[in-house]
DNA sequence: AAGTGGTCTAGACCACAGT
DNA sequence: CTGTGGTCTAGACCACTTC
């Protein structure tokens, strides 16, 4: 008694797109969908070899795009998952002054300056493509390191049902994991652009920096499967504190 | 009459490492020992399965992952070719001040402040992994679109031999280009940081900005093959006209 | 026409998970 | 033990490029 529409459709085998494309096509659907949530297990392999009447290496070049995109992850012996997306991958490193023992117990607190509802200004409706005055919930926090405040963040989602703000949510206020907490669309993609600026006087003071400290200003749009925006957030990373690594270049497996 | 040394070894069908992957690193080794240099076309598929006494198959699967990992790329009846290491692909944007035309035409130029021999200091000679006072090269450039200075750039690489400085090279002053040009060793991989920062007087004078203009502080760092550095840059983006843009997520082939 | 990479098959054996 | 994914084979046909 499986509801995965659209495992019920067939293969073009005489199609010029090649079958392996087709069919990570359609698990890809089937995820989108809701059909297979994250952690659940796909069907395996020789399954969708014989309902489809293709041999199993072309399921496997279709699960392996899967796995390339991160949608899936196989375990041998186990079967093939569906991950979560990863919408928070871009890491931000703290800083690592010299001397100071990089593996040191790192005391990260969350302070919850606000969790609101918000009708929707110029600025947000245009991020999220909604009217204005729409209903949105905002959530404004400070993190903290080791009792120094680091991070700054206006967090915005597309209000949809009355939900009382958990406490787990707080543990994790990613715009990710609020999107999913609190409304009926799980976030799928995400967007961020990264600026550089200067503290404002109100930041400066929740900072607890001085005033023309730079920061890095990240915005972020997260994006359901239809990649309609469902949050936006803008966050003000200390730039002292803070800063970004990025490779390139050719390297196979080791780095 | 072949000298590639590697491709002589065999594989061993009985190792637990899976002979593609024992494959794509002979091949790795052998491009990266300069034996397949960039451009230069791969040895069919059928030469490698015959002459290692393999499947087609598993040939495939060996650069498959060098393709994904762009150290080559092919093309359908034409060969698998050796790629050039992308080392300049973070791309930073221009800001695009709404309703300008996107598509206008950009006047980049490059001036070139200086470029001589540099005996490395303190910083420099970290950086590189190099003794106190080695002979470097240094340059100093501004880049600049549509005359508005946006970046200021100073770059090191190891002083190898009395090349001329061609003008070819001031076309394209990544530093992945002078060290290919004016180095015998070849850029493989490269690393960035990112800082958020504020101009220095001396900056703001060359970028033409008041001073307390944000910045992106860019390090760049490139190493050959070994892994050893052979080039450091330190950028500096104007704030108030670049940004950087990532996306995180789920999407397979279209975005 | 000959050579290349792209796809696909119908098997096979293996290592590992959960009984 | 069975079931899973991981690897590999020895073919096959196709589309494309080059001569």
């Amino acid at each position: 008694m499986t509801n995965n529409i659209n495992q019920m459709k067939t293969l073009n085998k005489n199609s010029s797109i090649p079958v392996y494309y087709q069919l990570a096509k359609l698990i890809e659907k089937d995820i989108l969908a809701g059909n297979f949530k994250p952690g659940e297990v796909l069907p395996p392999e020789h399954d969708f070899a014989s309902r489809f009447g293709i041999s199993r290496m072309t399921v496997r070049r279709a699960i392996s795009e899967l796995n390339i995109v991160g949608m899936v992850y196989s375990e041998k012996g186990k079967g093939t998952f569906v991950a979560n997306p990863k919408l928070d991958d871009v890491e931000f490193e703290l800083d690592n002054p010299s001397g100071e023992n990089p593996s040191k117990e790192m005391n990260r607190e969350i302070k919850l300056l606000g969790a609101n509802i918000f009708r929707a200004d110029e600025t947000l409706a245009k991020k999220l493509i909604i009217p204005l005055k729409t209903k949105c919930l905002h959530f404004r926090l400070i993190v903290s390191v080791n009792n120094e405040p680091l991070i700054y963040e206006n967090k915005y989602i597309i209000f949809s049902k009355h939900n009382p703000i958990l406490e787990t949510e707080l543990n994790d206020p990613s715009l990710s994991n609020l999107v999913n907490s609190n409304g009926q669309l799980r976030a799928i993609t995400g967007k961020r652009v990264f600026r550089a600026s200067i503290v404002t006087e109100e930041e400066a003071v929740l900072l607890k920096v001085s005033i023309n400290t730079p920061v890095f200003l990240v915005e972020q749009t997260i994006y359901d499967h239809e990649k309609k925006p469902i949050g936006w957030s803008k966050s003000v990373y200390r730039g002292d504190r803070y800063r970004l690594t990025s490779y390139t270049g050719w390297c196979l497996g080791d780095f």
